[in-house]
DNA sequence: ATAATAATTGTAATTGGTTACAGGAGTACG
DNA sequence: CGTACTCCTGTAACCAATTACAATTATTAT
């Protein structure tokens, strides 16, 4: 392989020319920049980039770490990030954490010594004071879909107004048991969509059953489980939330096989708008997060952090508004005309 | 940032005997090593990759190009690979080449300049001579869908089998005029799959209509409009096998909106197998290949290569079978009991 | 007791870059 | 003509590890 030395021997200059051609080009002759140049090519020469990461305590590379690669939701926005880091020359180091903090940590811990320089997690596991820490010392991060003290980069969506307004629209079709399949616990994400649900029930004077909540996991299996569980009870939910539409899609297939027709016998609300959702039978009424936007403007939040190097880098909080794409699955249309009618 | 003089200064012994202790720890004697390792926790240190990576040429990161991050195919693949390369403590750069060339070439130099110590390639755009040279050259490389000469490591489904298995499916069941959706031609797969359908239709002496074979681009919405323009046609066909399940689906939706009912007025086989097509209405019949297990047999046979860094190392291949997954898109039972009735 | 051998440890070169600092050449100006 | 300046380039230290080789110490055999 070629090195920089080789480069300079052949080209009579130093390594130091060699370098500033690359690095200071305005600091060399125009002369000599172009006859190093033509011999960098000739030799077909790129610098290693662990050398220069050595020298510099950088590595042009960016860690995402998400619980799920299974999860469209995450890919989209792995290609947002994706999108912004090729543009800026930065590498991503793909993290599946599984939802396990300690994997997490034993990632941290590989990610730092390869000195990324950001970090971005999607549903982060971390404490607020670990991430604090790790945010101060460590490596600029920037988190998705966990609040925490602002001062720390976020990007969040509003959780808690999404499933009040998507629990608000089944109380309005006329639904009056409505339950709801969460997500996992650890994700603050899913507390705040259980407030807002709840709140929306309380709001129209609707009780809180706990047996209506129930917890699905996030993935396909769960939910469908949940919601099999649901359809089993001697007074079944009229209209299940599922915190996801992962869930929400599995619940239309629990539904077909406990044989309840969706929207007649109970309708379903799901959370994400993932591609998929406009494609199932009935096509799924869903709480709609714009999840590429959200891992496009981490990355660029991570990129400004970046490349602001200063100690009075100023932490942003980007709290993004969903809304409610009403489809097939609550029967909207139907019930708003029996309503009218 | 402590590093490894510290540490030798700390313990009283040489970066020599530090770095033993951690590398050729059998090398050292068992007090020394109980010294320093104390030491080593007490600082918390933690040796630094670029470094290592520096010294040895190594950088213990491997690369995944893939097509889409998008597609969940690609993701499953990626969760094997994951699942090996965390064991093996090695980090995954991920890249996502769109699916052009230039991206995947550009990819490829960075790659090879950050020294990752072996590249996993997920439908590879490279010509088989581009290929070789990368792969005596610069890294072990392992393909996942692409056929090529031998001497590379491929990890490949029976994709011909599996479309001629389609659609004889298809023909078995009564059908006379079966379309076929395609994938983009520059992955290998798609150009086995034309060719398995074209031969299952000859073997059952049906004709093979051009105008029934259109191309889909393996996403959603080219699936969509590509089904769209069958049904319209004045001869619609009366079954659809189509390259990739991410195709079927929109097919199926594509079906309702054109008002044809699946499987009464049309047929629908996939190909792959993603987790989404059994929950789908009707749920689809589709040719399952292992792609969670293709990812992991890719990194299997990677690592096999990059430990075994020698000069006769032999490339392997390894040639999956499909498997036929019925389900209710095509009418199965339905036409079975016409047929036997 | 002494030589030979084995087991440990240290010195210093090496990996491939970046850059602070020093020095030389050329130009402007008093 | 000498000084001050800019512009360009080179020398060498540095980044944080690994390891060949040398040096030292311990152990064994004679």
């Amino acid at each position: 392989m070629v090195n920089i030395k080789m480069v300079a021997k052949e080209a009579g200059v130093s390594v130091a020319t060699v370098s500033r051609v690359l690095n200071h080009p305005e600091t060399v002759s125009e002369d000599t920049k172009k006859h190093v140049l033509s011999i960098m090519k000739q030799l077909s020469y790129t610098p290693n980039s662990l050398a220069r990461g050595l020298a510099l305590n950088k590595s042009n590379t960016i860690a995402l770490l998400i619980p799920n690669i299974l999860n469209p939701k995450h890919m989209e926005i792995a290609k947002g990030v994706e999108d912004v880091a090729h543009q800026k020359k930065y590498n991503i180091l793909l993290c599946n954490t599984e939802g396990k903090k300690d994997k997490e940590k034993e990632y941290i811990n590989i990610l730092i010594n390869r000195k990324v320089d950001g970090i971005i997690f999607s549903n982060c596991l971390l404490s607020d004071n670990e991430i604090q820490e790790l945010a101060s010392q460590k490596a600029p991060v920037v988190l998705i879909g966990k609040k925490t003290r602002n001062d720390i980069n976020v990007v969040y969506t509003d959780y808690y107004s999404g499933a009040y307004e998507a629990t608000t629209h089944l109380v309005e079709l006329g639904y009056k048991r409505i339950a709801h399949i969460t997500g996992p616990r650890w994700q603050d994400e899913n507390i705040d969509k259980e407030k807002g649900y709840e709140k929306a029930l309380q709001d129209n004077n609707l009780p809180v059953h706990k047996k209506y909540i129930i917890a699905g996991d996030n993935d396909i299996n769960g939910g469908y489980l949940a919601a099999k569980k649901l359809m089993r009870m001697s007074e079944p939910p009229e209209a299940i939330f599922a915190a996801n539409d992962l869930m929400a899609i599995a619940t239309l297939d629990a539904a077909r096989a406990s044989g309840f027709k969706v929207p007649e016998n109970i309708a379903v609300v799901g959370f994400d708008n993932i591609s998929m959702s406009a494609l199932v039978e009935p096509k799924l009424t869903t709480v709609s997060q714009p999840i590429y936007k959200m891992g496009l403007l981490a990355a660029r939040l991570l990129f400004d952090n970046i490349e602001y190097e200063s100690q009075d880098y100023v932490p942003q909080s980007i709290f993004l508004q969903t809304k409610l794409k009403i489809r097939e699955s609550c029967g909207y249309n139907k019930r708003v005309r029996q309503i009218f009618d």
